[in-house]
DNA sequence: GCCAACGTTGGC
DNA sequence: GCCAACGTTGGC
């Protein structure tokens, strides 16, 4: 059943998981999300074949570094059930596991990094969610304009 | 490494 | 159910 497209902002620390990593692995869960608000939106609104634009915080310099596509709708987070992880949280269980992951899939790697500061300098992105004051969220909506808007930022490099 | 801005926890 | 204390995120 089409429904309409939605984009999405997955941010991930290089050092943890990178957008090679993805590459490399083809496709993966996007585990250890703690944050009931990322969490809803993989649950609740992410469907198969959303586009994804692959973000690197904590990174020199911070930006969108790639694409990928959600190729897997929410299941329990595996992670919080594994005693090994550092994701583990002792209050997940199997019949009430509390934390979800989509599973994405790589589809490209831009040749440059799109940093945070000349997102900023667009006018067109002047009300994205991920550019927002005091903004930590790891998973968040970006609108299809946006999206465009910085593929087209891509293009240009 | 700093620290502002959040989210979560837990005592009351 | 309030809110202080604490932990985390993430740009700088």
């Amino acid at each position: 059943m089409p429904v309409t497209k939605k984009y999405w902002l997955m941010k991930s620390e290089p050092k943890t998981y990178s957008i090679q990593d993805l590459k490399k692995s083809g496709k993966d869960l996007w585990d250890g999300v703690r944050n009931y608000q990322a969490r809803n939106f993989m649950m609740k609104e992410m469907q198969v074949g959303d586009e994804v634009l692959f973000y690197h915080s904590n990174a020199t310099p911070p930006g969108v570094v790639g694409l990928a596509y959600v190729s897997k709708e929410a299941q329990p987070d595996p992670t919080a059930l594994d005693p090994k992880s550092k994701y583990y949280d002792p209050t997940a269980s199997k019949q009430n596991p509390r934390w979800f992951c989509v599973e994405v899939a790589f589809k490209s790697v831009f040749k440059k990094t799109i940093p945070i500061e000349e997102l900023r300098k667009e006018k067109a992105l002047s009300k994205m969610l991920l550019l927002k004051k005091g903004q930590r969220l790891s998973v968040m909506p970006v609108t299809k304009e946006e999206y465009m808007h910085i593929l087209k930022m891509v293009n240009k490099k």
